[in-house]
RNA sequence: GCGGAUAUAGUUUAGUGGUAGAAUAGGUGCUUCCCAAGCAUCAGGCGAGGGUUCGAUUCCCUCUAUCCGCACCA
């Protein structure tokens, strides 16, 4: 009974039920950021928390850091940020297409353009005559940067530029010899991370899909070169494997493999799994072979020796693979997955169908009615009972018996446990499942165990 | 960044050059023996800043945000 769903109806559920709401609302807005409210941040932690169960605590070979958001600025150069980072684009002035300016100055015998300001490249341009593929005049040579940046220091005299960090991974690899230092972990071996990273994305969009800041959690699996093609086929297997154990959708997933044209200046072999959202099927989660090119240049720009020894003498630089995956866009996908409406008794409801696991809310405990004191009184106890074996327990007891059950489904919780009568006589209680609706008789005291077991 | 559209309550919306109604959601009380029932009652709104005007939510300009295309997405 799935309907195509909007992105219009996830953003208005999302609001009305406090999943997400726009960031700094009140002033109107900030385009690119979104802010999880009480139960998006739930859902949020625990998606954080399955991801870093199944690969950090559950494994034996991957090693979990959290680094800073600032890094030093050279870390960015090494990694080919500053450089690839900073286009100089170009506008043909009727047409207002956008040229790599460094490009049509090579293609016309400019020896370094790249390495000119843009004020040499804007007269340049005008001195060479040169004109776009459709005949007209080019604008001014404007610098675009996808990196944030701020200053450090206390005087603007002194203070220095620093990078807001584009990508979480090169926290990892400037830790790389600390782990290993500290650790010694034998090839092959991962580190993982959770956390912020910041884009100057020119178009924000898409809810929660195109942001400026947003979290990634990913892992660079360090490997001997032989095992690149080996590792790099066992992580998408996992990737995939771990996106449908949330409940997505097979169905809504597809592999998009990149084309040597459209991977990243790092990467070897770089291939996405897209999903469905309802703009169209999108990148979702990412694995890359990055080769040896983050070790070796930072190796090269530092001095420091990031070589790996085997016993035995061979000595390499470790190849990576990357697996990586945008946070928000996991809560988007899910909560486009699961919204569902459909009928009961006749009248509609919308709800959303979140795996047990990682629903913001697991159980709700009411009073059948409000205004029978024993009702209350009995059904507070079996709450509060409940609260100390299963975290996540929401009290309602507001309305109407209906109207709660609604409520509840709208944000996906799984189950419902009403205290009525007959509770008061055979210490029984409704267990209601959020999908079929139906209930079933349940004693208060298998209650907690026989919902710990349905999670 | 370009082109087009939009902006009224938490949500969905009506409407006006004399500062706004509704539905629904929400609070409280009553009622209610399992799926948004009923009665009473309360609270809540013209995205921001300028301009024109005696007076602007309404007309004009700028900004911001959102939506749809295009471009961008290392």
């Amino acid at each position: 009974m799935k309907k195509q769903v909007t992105l219009e109806t996830i953003i208005s559920l999302s609001k009305r039920r406090g999943f997400i709401f726009q960031g700094s609302e009140i002033y109107g807005g900030l385009a690119g950021t979104w802010d999880y409210g009480p139960l998006g941040v739930e859902l949020k932690n625990n998606i954080k928390q399955n991801w870093w169960k199944t690969f950090v605590t559950d494994r034996p070979d991957i090693y979990g850091i959290d680094a800073a958001i600032f890094m030093n600025p050279k870390t960015w150069e090494a990694s080919g940020h500053v450089e690839g980072f900073n286009d100089p684009l170009v506008e043909d002035v009727k047409t207002r297409k956008r040229y790599r300016a460094d490009h049509l100055l090579e293609e016309h015998g400019v020896h370094k353009a790249d390495e000119f300001s843009v004020e040499e490249m804007t007269s340049k341009i005008k001195e060479l005559g040169l004109k776009s593929p459709e005949g007209n005049e080019f604008g001014e040579v404007k610098q675009f940067n996808m990196m944030l940046k701020t200053r450090f220091g206390a005087s603007e005299a002194t203070a220095i530029d620093v990078y807001l960090r584009p990508e979480t991974a090169q926290g990892i690899f400037v830790n790389y010899k600390n782990v290993i230092d500290s650790l010694h972990p034998k090839l092959p071996f991962g580190i993982a991370q959770i956390g912020k990273a910041f884009r100057n994305e020119i178009t924000p969009r898409d809810f929660l899909f195109r942001l400026r800041e947003f979290e990634q959690m990913e892992i660079q699996y360090f490997i001997h070169p032989d095992d690149q093609k080996e590792s790099y086929e066992k992580w998408k297997k996992s990737a995939w494997k771990w996106l449908v154990s949330l409940g997505l959708p097979e169905e809504k997933m597809q592999w998009h493999d990149h084309a040597e044209n459209e991977r990243a200046h790092y990467a070897a072999d770089a291939a996405d799994i897209q999903f469905k959202f309802p703009f169209g099927f999108k990148e979702l989660h990412g694995v890359h072979n990055r080769t040896d090119f983050d070790l070796k240049a930072h190796m090269e720009k530092t001095g420091v020796d990031l070589y790996y020894s085997v016993e035995g003498g061979e000595k390499f630089i470790p190849y990576v693979i990357e697996s990586s995956v945008g946070l928000d866009r996991i809560i988007l996908a899910i909560l486009c997955a699961a919204y569902a409406e459909d009928e009961v008794n006749g009248e509609e409801r919308v709800f959303l169908q979140l795996s047990p696991e990682i629903a913001p809310v697991k159980v709700a405990v009411f009073p059948l009615l409000k205004n029978k004191e024993e009702l209350v009184e009995k059904a507070r106890e079996v709450y509060e009972n409940l609260r100390k074996e299963v975290s996540g327990v929401m009290w309602d007891d507001n309305g109407n018996i209906g109207k709660r059950y609604r409520r509840q489904d709208e944000i996906g919780t799984p189950f419902c446990v009403t205290v009525d009568f007959d509770t008061l006589e055979d210490n029984s209680v409704t267990l209601r499942d959020r999908d079929s609706a139906k209930q079933e008789r349940v004693s208060v005291g298998d209650l907690a165990h026989h919902i710990k077991e349905k999670l």
